[in-house]
DNA sequence: GCCAACGTTGGC
DNA sequence: GCCAACGTTGGC
């Protein structure tokens, strides 16, 4: 289970959610690269996260519906995303995200650190700058009670 | 391989 | 807008 970021203002939960599935294109970092490649599977449930927005937080639920593949963007000169320095024997890679909902309340980053059952959850770290972070199951279940309202 | 400079992220 | 944290770059 996965916590991924999004800055609102470039792709939110609401565009998400007109789009019904995205490719998760841009990730250049290699630690989120690694993590895509390695452990994210297809079916995976991804908690949707709101950086640089206000609040921050929790704003809906997703699901990889697409595997780890080369991200094309890295290669493409016309590109915001284009890498010069990438190269085919190591790729850059996207995963294709679906929408599954949208909260009716979103789960401020507030929230998350001032929540007792949370402790050790990444996003909440200082300085947790990874944009695409595995999520305890316990700690998933918990996010999307507060974020569904149940 | 070290490390200072620089760029980016992202909360506040 | 500020700035702490962190990753990357590049000189040596």
């Amino acid at each position: 289970m996965w916590l991924m970021k999004s800055e609102p203002g470039s792709y939110s939960i609401d565009d998400l959610a007109r789009d019904g599935r995205t490719h998760w294109e841009g990730v250049r970092n290699y630690q989120a690269r690694n993590l895509m490649r390695d452990q994210m599977q297809a079916g995976d449930a991804v908690l949707f996260y709101h950086s640089n927005a206000q609040p921050p937080g929790v704003a809906g639920l997703a699901r990889i519906s697409q595997a780890a593949q080369p991200d094309p963007t890295a290669q493409d000169p016309n590109h915001a995303y284009y890498d010069p320095k990438a190269i085919p024997q190591n790729p850059w890679l996207m995963v294709e995200l679906g929408f599954v909902a949208k909260f009716p309340c979103l789960v401020s980053l507030r929230e998350l650190k001032d929540h007792p059952g949370l402790t050790g959850l990444m996003v909440i770290q200082r300085g947790a700058r990874l944009s695409v972070q595995p999520v305890a199951p316990e700690h998933f279940r918990l996010i999307e009670q507060l974020g569904l309202g149940d």
